[in-house]
DNA sequence: ATTTAATGTATACAACTGTACGCTGAAATA
DNA sequence: TATTTCAGCGTACAGTTGTATACATTAAAT
């Protein structure tokens, strides 16, 4: 059976973005990345990667935009495992935490980019990040009654140390890994507990629960 | 008046710094820049670069090191402005955000190279940040009675945010930039105040204020 | 006064970059 | 079946890079 042209079209693409992303790492970042060296590594002439992508910045924003889905289905499941099993915080941290092990490329490329020297990859890094702001707004205001941006400020305070904690994760021996978990579910508690005083002082009435 | 050479051999020291740091901007990182470049910018010979660096890294580490001690004096000085005027949480921050806006280019270096491929730099740039963490840990420590261990990982959250607040200020219209630090603000807040609730429910005795 | 040492320069080279051009083979279309 | 389309390749070129080597100038040391 041969392949359609289009198949085969989107493999080489598939190679390019892998080939990508199996080159970063800590001492590797994406605009470290040349045109030829990632046609190199997967496995192409330097003229082939043209036929996918207008430039590097295109293929850029395609590893930002599938890091993002990978990061979200992840958080997806660990909304199931909150149903079941304890802490909201704990059990979200700790999800983020594995995936920043487990995918590091994926991470670091969302980490640099997001303070980069590109604005359409700022960009599409903060686009990331709000999604998982606004969801865990919505997950606390639908549990207390905070307004919408008292909500929002709190989930983007919380976002912006998981994600620091993660970066920290990526230097750290998995040793010092525990500990760096426990200080970031710390930190969030401390941010959920505080809104919370803050927003009752100004309340009229609210029945403690 | 002929100048010594040691005096001459410092001029063009500097002028190599202050090409380097004239390079960074929004557009531009620490690590794309060549050697050549920075020569032809401090208006020297490429291979003249060598009798003041070993290399790039070198220049680099320089840097963050100048931009440190910069932020630092400017935090120094935010602290007497403390003593006659309101909060120390508001204070902070808005000098923060001035430093910000008046010194893209440190700014930049620094939050670029917190999550940048070179270890070395990495490490520099946490160690600036480790002055600011312990000097507020110690200030917080002071004012109510915590463990140094809660101290610091409420210190660390606090710079951590306002941190991200600068970054974003990086990319803001001046008009959102008050709004900017009106969130950063409430957001340290919020840690400040629930580090305050969920150490007191440890401790068997303490006197509300 | 002579020698030494060091700052700065000019030239050169090999390595690498992005990408323009033209070609090939085969799948898709007519 | 004949024609068109297009992913992929090879060659080529101009530009940039880090840095090795050799040399000039002149302050400092002898």
């Amino acid at each position: 059976m041969t392949k359609s042209r289009a198949q085969q079209k989107e493999i080489t693409r598939r190679q390019i973005i892998d080939a990508a992303f199996r080159l970063l790492s800590l001492e590797r970042s994406y605009s470290s990345l040349s045109l030829r060296e990632v046609a190199r590594e997967a496995g192409i002439a330097p003229n082939s990667f043209y036929r996918h992508f207008e430039d590097m910045e295109e293929l850029g924003l395609t590893l930002v935009d599938e890091g993002g889905v990978a990061l979200r289905q992840l958080m997806r499941k660990a909304r199931q495992r909150i149903e079941d099993s304890g802490s909201v915080i704990q059990v979200s941290v700790e999800t983020f935490m594995e995936f920043v092990r487990n995918s590091p490329q994926v991470f670091h490329l969302l980490l640099r980019e997001r303070s980069g020297t590109s604005l359409a990859f700022r960009k599409a890094v903060s686009r990331e990040l709000q999604y998982f702001i606004v969801e865990l707004a919505d997950y606390i205001q639908h549990r207390q009654n905070y307004t919408m941006d008292e909500a929002k400020i709190q989930a983007e305070a919380m976002v912006i140390l998981v994600f620091n904690a993660g970066a920290e994760a990526l230097d750290c021996k998995p040793a010092e890994l525990k500990l760096l978990t426990e200080k970031a579910i710390l930190q969030l508690r401390y941010i959920a507990r505080g809104a919370d005083e803050l927003s009752r002082g100004r309340q009229k009435k609210t029945v403690r629960p």
